[in-house]
RNA sequence: GGGUGAAUGCCAGAGCGGCCAAUUGGGACGGGCUGUAAACCCGUUGGCGUUAGCCUACGUUGGUUCGAAUCCAACUUCGCCCA
């Protein structure tokens, strides 16, 4: 993440639901008046797992969600489980995840909390977003005062019917242990002591929150006697019916470490025609009028929304000039250009030594990170996927030498979107 | 605590003494067609090796057998039922 432009400090005076309506991030909501509710500016949050040390792409609803409404002139709270991260969402899955060590935790934390702020402004201003963390005041709780302040107020009967929990305990799933049953209280407490401590009074989150954000209303009722509001975003499907969020390379991930640039904005570029105008809508900020332009027509005359799209997505999260390069490298690339010396497809270096003739194409593949072994590399060749600069390459065996250097560099392919650039010195 | 069932490749899930690196489906990857789409068709999908072949794998550890993913024992983990 190396972005210098500052975000845009945009004022919108519309009411934040509408915009979220507007732009289809909207699923559910606690309460049918949020709109009025949200007429006057409140405090809200969104959390965080810090399950790794950077977010992909499935956690961008959220922060956009995030962003929006710092824009409509509310105060976001980013909550970074370094708590409930320790512990695990049992939400939406059939297995226990593994555990993270608490220095993990605390890393991630630290490196989400960086990602999340190239979207989301923090600062002190009213509309400041303002980072928390709940380790901070989930970690020296006390088993006793835990059970009288929150244990006291929670239903087991209302647990065991969150569909969250209902999936683990029946049908041939691994079955719940206490630790992540724990979790919902954990994310319900937050919720209240947010409330108590920032005046917060409405929880967003992804559909799949749901249950532990009503737990959170109900919690906060009980303990503070007040009001809190939950407001959730669609889960993100793609028109195929695939998960959302894998590429070539699996998943995508914010930091450029683990998804380079080139990459990210090709997943973009690549999204189905059908998956368009959602995609902008949730993953912009383009202004919706323009969105519809953009997106109305068919085929080949999508391609200039896709790149839109790519280009914008890139430029939030890696920033503008990064977004330039990709976009002109990938133009270059797939044009057939020959000269693909820009700086965003991902390239190493290869010495002279290294040149004499002791690599093959399949090492060659290896060192890309195409293939993970030989015979995975040989097999790649084999079916036709494999081009050294524009040359198929047949056979597995052949030797890399200073002879394929052209330009300086050696332009390695596999299949028709990834490629590698060697730079030999 | 008692009883009972299960543990297989990325996932799901067959196999139940040799023909098993293991059927099939999904996913993933590659090719074709295209628009750097979708759908569809074809191929690949443990590692090393040019081939022959070798090695490692069916929860863990031992055992029976010429030979085990398949049989036996113990252990571990999980499901279900009863307390």
């Amino acid at each position: 993440m190396n972005n210098d432009t500052p975000i845009e400090t945009v004022s919108e005076t519309r009411n934040l639901f509408d915009v979220i309506k507007e732009r289809g991030l909207y699923a559910q909501t606690t309460d049918e008046n949020i709109r009025e509710i949200l007429s006057k500016p409140v405090t809200a949050y969104c959390g965080f797992d810090p399950t790794a040390d950077s977010l992909h792409i499935g956690s961008m609803v959220p922060i956009m969600g995030l962003a929006h409404m710092q824009r409509c002139g509310h105060r976001p709270l980013v909550l970074v489980g370094g708590a409930t991260g320790l512990v695990g969402d049992p939400s939406g899955k059939t297995e226990a995840r593994q555990m993270l060590t608490i220095d993990d935790v605390n890393h991630n934390v630290q490196c989400i909390a960086k990602q999340i702020g190239r979207v989301v402004r923090f600062d002190d201003s009213p509309t400041g977003a303002k980072l928390v963390n709940n380790a901070d005041w989930i970690k020296d709780l006390t088993w006793i005062e835990l059970l009288r302040e929150v244990g006291s107020r929670v239903s087991v009967n209302r647990m065991l019917s969150m569909e969250s929990v209902k999936g683990r305990m029946s049908g041939d799933g691994d079955g719940i242990s206490y630790l992540e049953f724990s979790y919902m209280i954990m994310q319900a407490y937050d919720f209240a002591y947010l409330n108590e401590t920032e005046g917060c009074t409405v929880q967003m989150g992804g559909q799949d929150q749901w249950g532990n954000i009503v737990m959170g209303i109900e919690l906060g009722r009980k303990m503070n006697d007040a009001s809190l509001f939950g407001l959730t975003f669609p889960l993100i499907t793609k028109a195929d019916g695939g998960k959302f969020g894998k590429s070539e390379a699996g998943n995508v991930w914010l930091d450029e470490k683990r998804t380079s640039v080139f990459d990210f904005y090709q997943f973009w570029r690549n999204v189905a025609d059908a998956d368009v105008k959602r995609f902008m809508s949730f993953f912009t900020f383009v202004d919706m009028k323009e969105v519809n332009a953009l997106t109305d027509c068919e085929g080949v005359k999508l391609n200039p929304a896709k790149e839109r799209l790519a280009f914008e997505v890139t430029k939030l999260i890696h920033g503008e000039d990064a977004a330039n390069t990709a976009a002109e490298s990938a133009k270059k690339a797939f044009s057939g250009a020959v000269d693909v010396t820009g700086d965003a497809i991902p390239s190493s270096e290869l010495s002279n030594d290294e040149l004499d003739g002791s690599l093959d194409v399949r090492d060659l593949l290896c060192k890309a990170g195409f293939t993970k072994s030989k015979g995975e590399a040989k097999k790649l060749i084999m079916n036709g996927g494999v081009r050294l600069h524009d040359e198929k390459v047949s056979d597995f065996l052949m030797k890399v030498t200073n002879e394929h250097v052209k330009d300086g560099y050696i332009l390695l392919r596999a299949g028709k979107k990834r490629m590698h650039r060697f730079d030999s010195k």
